[in-house]
RNA sequence: GCCGAUGUGGCGGAAUGGCAGACGCACGGGACUUAAAAUCCCGAGGUGGCAACACCGUAUGGGUUCGACUCCCAUCAUCGGCACCA
């Protein structure tokens, strides 16, 4: 048998009469939308596609036969550095890669036989795509969310761009994983951190495993805490400025002893003219600045600092006088880039006081001898307040709500909720992305095209490289960036840095819903119709990302009244990845990569969908190998020859178990998307027909169907020849409950929990009958002779326990 | 350091608190073959025993339960996330 041909056969078939469109508005059909993350066009599918798009398109025809009206739609991310290194190295226009990249993955997705709906493939490069990106950044503008500040940003030295605290984790670019600076940059930034609550709650609505779901709210850290106003004073005891200062601790409040501001932290600046030891305070400031934010949060072992002279400030809670340092160990960027620091009650300050033989004060009961007692310790042994005036022996629990109050009531303090994640800087100084629909007017600002210009073409160029004073590549494409501006009529310019590209990936799953519309980013009605994504599979590396963006902008689209949730998916799938020889990720530039496209054409598609995902479960990484691969091939073979097995028409009361049972099992995996366990069943019922040497009609008609997911080619095929008509017609097959249940089952009988021996009952005997049964029997009988039972336990259809003496 | 997930044969991996190791791979034996491959049948967690069988076994140590891979506590290891976040 030529699998080859016979999987052609189907491509081709499925491409030729678009077996797969999703219907807006279908009259009877429930809709299920299925999302698989889309292609990133940069070269060939790898392996790890497969691990991501074959349990999607298994979901996808499982709901289609279970009577859904599915819509499994596919597209490209296109905008960003492949395209644009390609640009760079071989002159290749970026339009062009993409028009090839796109037509090279579409072409292998059809070889991995996946049932896309075709006809909504979009490409984020594409004008009529980023038209409605640049339409939501305009919305985002005109709403104050987006904005452009000079500010310190992530800069990528060698691919001399600004990035996102998202493309700088752990300090290293994203794209070229070379050490990332920071940089004062006049740089655009959406208003993510307002969203903090509002992604939280996207958080837990969704349906993800647990770690994904903790790696977001870690990124998102969200704090609850207290900020209160320092006064703050010159050495003739003036008060010249007030100082914010965040904590989560303010039960602590009477242990501080000095208080650390961030080396870049503006106050300095105000009130140079009191600080005595100005030259000292600069030096120091200078020599942070040419460590990067991560070298100093990376390097925790020595505290480095510098006593501000001439200023002090003056704790509320005690009027006590308490000194102010500079500390790298500060961010700037979090809170209000101050701490209140107190050496008994945290590390930090521990060792940094210990360093500038600065005073502890402690509040909190413990042994602060070796190190401090931190919040974890105290909050959890809810141990006692000292030396904290009237708060003096109360419960840290107590105090911490009461000394709050104390505070708020004296006004020099509020409850204050912070985040870590930080605005997002929208920027990058690139060629290949979405142009800014903004106009910079040296008389008016920043002034937005009117709606009506969208889409805003990028301009072909020849020059992909960025300008020698670090502009954006499009500052050199003078006829397009010189303009007029839209308010006053004066020469203005346009923004010349491009969007990031995670900015068309950030709405993708809404226009493949209405993917061709030139009036709105998607008709309201198809919007409402579809609804959130029911199931979204892709890989995990982007869930701090991409999938934060996603809920990020849903949410604001549908503040605005341009989406009818906030929801964006229903379910995320994070499948794992899989892995080379050596462990690890098998990419396209892994050495040892296999590309699915070689194994196609030594073993079929079918066999290749089926052996990968029999290797593993799908969030779990999956090492690849060849080894396994021959049962799988064995297995179609069997499979094909089940044509010649064929005795009687319906379903034979030999099998009606089985059938019913493969039926349930299969179901609940093509929804968890457990493909595994869906084989190893479909391999055992082959086993029993084998074993028993035929199969009925009906039986194989529905076997056929309950494969076919998974290996929709063959099955296709064999459907065609036996049944003269398509599978993909058929619904899915229902049974009776009675059907699962066998009608003789073995069960084990126990004494004292032991195995003793086994029998076969009617699956319909009530528990008095099994036990019955049980004590009648000659062997379990002569065990319980001499003995009294003191517990009889029946687990029907399992077990029967006896607990005797 | 904090948080999360995971830990089962030679290997990939199965098991709503109820017969651990399904389903496969690799392996051993047999059938077919001049032979090999393919295919088919049989075997197989470990230890002991010719055997029936016995004992031990799901990272380690405790606990709950008639019964624990599964639930609880502690420890260890691996992977992942965050990390001087005030």
């Amino acid at each position: 048998m030529d699998f080859k041909s016979i999987e052609k056969k189907w491509q081709e078939k499925w491409d030729r009469e678009k077996s797969f469109k999703a219907v807006d508005f279908h009259p009877t059909k429930p809709k299920y939308y299925v999302l698989y993350e889309f292609y990133n066009i940069s070269g060939n599918l790898h392996m790890g596609h497969l691990k991501g798009t074959v349990p999607a398109d298994a979901l996808a025809r499982y709901k289609r036969f279970k009577g859904f009206n599915v819509l499994f739609p596919i597209g490209g991310d296109a905008f960003g550095l492949p395209a644009e290194n390609a640009a760079i190295k071989t002159g290749i226009d970026p339009h062009e890669f993409v028009a090839n990249g796109m037509k090279k993955v579409l072409d292998q997705s059809k070889r991995l036989g996946l049932s896309f709906d075709w006809d909504r493939t979009i490409c984020t490069s594409d004008p009529e795509y980023y038209k409605w990106t640049q339409w939501i950044f305009l919305q985002l503008f005109n709403h104050g969310k987006a904005y452009k500040e000079k500010a310190k940003v992530n800069y990528c030295p060698h691919c001399n761009t600004v990035l996102s605290n998202e493309d700088s984790q752990g300090g290293k670019c994203d794209r070229c994983g070379n050490d990332v600076v920071q940089e004062v940059r006049q740089s655009w930034f959406l208003k993510m951190r307002e969203y903090g609550d509002k992604l939280l709650a996207n958080v837990e609505r969704i349906q993800m495993a647990e770690n994904l779901k903790e790696a977001q709210r870690n990124w998102i850290g969200r704090s609850e805490g207290t900020e209160i106003s320092f006064d703050i004073f010159n050495n003739k005891d003036q008060k010249v400025g007030k100082l914010d200062i965040y904590t989560t601790c303010v039960e602590t409040v009477y242990g501080i002893t000095f208080v650390a501001l961030a080396p870049e932290h503006s106050l300095l600046d105000k009130l140079k003219d009191n600080i005595e030891n100005w030259k000292e305070v600069e030096q120091y400031r200078k020599k942070t600045a040419l460590r990067s934010e991560f070298e100093r949060m990376s390097d925790q072992k020595e505290k480095t600092g510098c006593k501000v002279e001439g200023l002090y400030v003056i704790n509320p809670a005690n009027n006590r006088k308490v000194d102010l340092y500079l500390a790298d160990f500060v961010l700037v960027g979090y809170a209000t880039g101050a701490v209140m620091a107190v050496p008994s009650h945290d590390q930090r300050d521990y060792e940094f006081a210990q360093k500038f033989s600065i005073p502890f004060i402690q509040v909190i009961e413990g042994d602060t001898s070796k190190m401090a007692v931190e919040k974890k310790e105290y909050l959890a042994k809810n141990s006692k307040l000292i030396s904290s005036a009237e708060f003096s022996g109360m419960p840290v629990k107590e105090a911490k709500e009461k000394i709050a109050d104390k505070l708020i009531k004296m006004g020099v303090a509020r409850k204050k909720v912070n985040y870590k994640m930080t605005d997002w800087a929208f920027n990058r100084q690139r060629y290949w992305g979405e142009p800014f629909p903004i106009i910079i007017c040296p008389h008016c600002g920043e002034v937005a095209l009117s709606e009506k210009d969208l889409p805003l073409v990028l301009p072909k160029v020849k020059d992909y490289l960025p300008n020698s004073n670090g502009d954006s590549p499009l500052s050199k494409a003078t006829e397009w960036v010189d303009c007029k501006c839209p308010k006053c009529g004066r020469d203005a310019k346009r923004e010349t840095d491009t969007m990031p590209n995670w900015a068309g990936s950030s709405w993708y799953w809404l226009r493949y819903i209405d993917p061709h519309n030139n009036d709105k980013l998607a008709d309201f009605e198809k919007l409402k119709y579809w609804g959130s994504v029911d199931c979204y599979t892709g890989g995990t590396e982007h869930i701090t990302r991409h999938v934060l963006y996603a809920f990020f902008w849903q949410n604001f689209l549908y503040e605005i009244g341009a989406v009818p949730t906030r929801d964006p998916f229903i379910r995320k799938m994070g499948s794992g990845l899989v892995l080379d020889s050596e462990g690890k990720k098998m990419s396209k530039s892994s050495a040892n990569g296999v590309s699915p496209m070689e194994v196609i054409d030594k073993y079929g598609t079918d066999v290749t969908r089926l052996h990968l995902h029999f290797l593993g479960g799908y969030e779990d990484n999956t090492p690849w190998t060849y080894d396994g691969i021959n049962g799988i091939t064995a297995f179609m073979d069997r499979v094909w020859s089940l044509q010649d097995m064929i005795k009687g028409k319906e379903i034979s009361k030999e099998h009606s178990y089985e059938l019913a049972s493969l039926n349930k099992k299969v179901s609940d995996d093509y929804e968890n998307l457990k493909l595994n366990t869906a084989i190893s069943a479909l391999m055992t019922f082959v086993k029993k027909v084998k074993e028993d040497k035929f199969i009925t009609k009906e039986e194989l008609r529905q076997f056929l169907i309950f494969l076919n997911p998974l290996a929709p080619h063959i099955t296709s095929e064999i459907y065609e020849r036996v049944f003269d008509s398509q599978i993909l017609d058929q619904s899915w097959p229902t049974y009776q409950e009675k059907d699962l249940v066998k009608s003789v089952v073995e069960i084990v009988v126990q004494l004292n929990s032991k195995i003793v021996s086994r029998m076969e009952i009617f699956a319909t005997m009530s528990n008095q009958e099994i036990l019955e049964q049980v004590k009648n029997n000659q062997e379990v009988a002569s065990l319980l002779q001499g003995k009294t039972i003191l517990k009889e336990i029946v687990v029907p259809g399992r077990l029967v326990n006896l607990i005797v003496k």
